[in-house]
DNA sequence: CTGAAAGCGCTTACAG
DNA sequence: CTGAAAGCGCTTACAG
């Protein structure tokens, strides 16, 4: 009466053994796709249990050509992955979309040129169905990689140059068109824009809503563009903006952070926000909110964003091809004392 | 001159009919364990670069049964986990550890049942070579259902119940254990206990280091503990302390959380923290930073214990028994406003 | 140094 | 309804 079971985890010969069936025909019980007889049925149940058996799932993938894994590749500073709320939240509404396909969300982090590597092959060598790549940085080999994998891919944030990885971003240049447009309605008439580094996508598309909500009155010589997306680099635009056009009552800035640095610069030289100059960013990151004043900015919907980059994904798990697609997410003004009353508030 | 590749990514046996070898020459080149040919070496290199081949996981998985993968699984609400300084620590260290050992960690969040179903489903039939688990509550059938599992598992934080499975935790009684030695030392002669839920072993554990460190002056009548790790239960028991021992200047509560509730009925009842009683907590989380006065309490170094975990996985997938193994790792005080001047300080 | 062959644990037409 | 057989894409003794 004693079974032989093999030595490691149970197989699936194992169960059909116990049962007195053909492992065929477990395989088809398992997979509810064919009849089995109600006494088959049973008997592979209880064997199922006896043995303890569960489907490996790196045979099933193989023959399958599918894992049902999605990976949600981080190209950030983990510490800075976990402490931006945006980024965090795209990856619950992402998780939570992807389960509910019952796919499988994996974050990876890439911390190391060695990581980077061992996720690119990860993903070149179906380990996964699809991936979605964050990654802030243009032109970084890392994420370039893995878009180049034959796997489907998403951008979240930046599309690729030169690439037709299908990429989903917040509303970059709608949002500062309707921010600049309310400043405007509320009496501010000299409004300068303090842009993100001059050739990053998102700070040319913040840079065009803003030049389109002031059409004829736009005056290029009230625009600067920092060059990076740090504080430092929002302070030295700030001082250019106030020695070209000491005039300005208001500065639309690019990033939350990059208006953090117009904030000091304008305390430095006396200027006081919101009396004298608005300010407002992008993000409605904590800075906005741990800023002096607290900042007007625009908030965007990231888990939301979340939820459309594992849409993305699965439609081409499916079969659809989306190269060149871009998915564009609206977002919201949020108007702080950074901006002083609002002149239309209800 | 055309060679006829497959339809789907190309395969090894591709790469051999280009080069003009065996398949398995090929494989014998790639794994680099047995000699090949200068020659036959360059042409398999090359074939590789034209059919642009990438060695399939799964195959690779099914036959060296391993995946060179290792879960962290979260069982808690997701944004509890990104918020959660302390826990995020953890996964960055983990993934460092796990990461320099060329494994991929796989974050993944369970946030349903059916969440849980799969991920247990994808441990239990061999997607991952380990676990790492993290889960505050116990007696989690999530949990348990997993740790069950054959494959090389750890618990972050919670030895499970009724279970061997190896756990990492932060030196609860001896953190406690030092704190009370330290403010006995400072002055404070009438401490109270303001503990956990009583059955949870880092309520126990932590109960255990106040109750070394007072020795004979122990005083059950002293001592309280908390429904949950809830601020309300923390008001409750800090009122029920209160009603019981009236003179006490020190409360040492089990965790920040319950530390703030204490602040609260103490300010509630107009006693002053610190100058008429001293209260600290446990986690060093944001709750101690936020509290006013900012909370002493217990500093834990997540990063290290987030190594020890991966550290851990890593040793039984080598092969190593660590059954009912514990690891505990040292913490820190860290003194701050609500227990006034140190004596001692230097 | 290298092929032919078996096998990892499954699924799925194909005949019965 | 169910077995026998082939195949998913690899690796690895075993002979040469």
């Amino acid at each position: 009466m004693d079974n032989q079971l093999s030595v490691g985890r149970p197989t699936i010969l194992d169960v059909a053994r116990v049962a007195g069936v053909s492992h065929a025909t477990v395989s088809r019980y398992l997979n509810k796709r064919a009849y089995v007889s109600e006494q088959a049925a049973t008997a592979i149940d209880q064997a199922i249990r006896e043995v303890n058996y569960v489907p490996s799932r790196t045979a099933r993938s193989l023959v399958n050509r599918q894992t049902r894994a999605v990976a949600f590749v981080v190209r950030e500073s983990p510490t800075l992955f976990f402490t931006d709320p945006n980024l965090s939240k795209m990856a619950i509404g992402a998780n939570a979309a992807l389960s509910a396909q019952n796919y499988q969300m994996l974050f990876m982090i890439i911390d190391s040129e060695q990581s980077a590597a061992r996720i690119t092959e990860l993903i070149g060598g179906g380990f996964v169905d699809g991936v979605i790549l964050v990654a802030m940085s243009l032109n970084d080999p890392a994420a370039q990689a893995i878009a180049n994998t034959p796997t489907p891919a998403v951008t979240a944030s930046v599309p690729l140059p030169d690439s037709l990885v299908p990429h989903v971003d917040t509303d970059n240049a709608g949002g500062i068109e309707t921010l600049t447009r309310l400043l405007h309605e509320s009496g501010f008439h000299t409004i300068a824009h303090l842009g993100g580094p001059e050739h990053e996508p998102a700070a040319i598309l913040r840079h065009a809503g803003y030049k389109k909500a002031l059409g004829p009155a736009y005056d290029p010589a009230l625009v600067d563009f920092a060059n990076q997306w740090e504080l430092e680099a929002g302070r030295a635009s700030m001082r250019r903006l106030l020695a070209a056009g000491p005039e300005i009552d208001a500065v639309i800035a690019s990033s939350d952070l990059l208006a953090t640095g117009a904030l000091d610069v304008l305390a430095e030289q006396g200027r006081r926000v919101p009396e004298d100059v608005s300010v407002s960013g992008f993000d409605d990151s904590d800075w906005a909110l741990r800023a002096h004043p607290p900042l007007t900015t625009v908030h965007q919907d990231s888990y939301r964003i979340g939820e459309e980059l594992a849409e993305v994904v699965l439609r081409q798990i499916d079969g659809e091809d989306l190269q060149g697609f871009g998915r564009i997410i609206p977002n919201e003004v949020v108007w702080r004392e950074s901006s002083g009353p609002r002149s239309d508030a209800s």
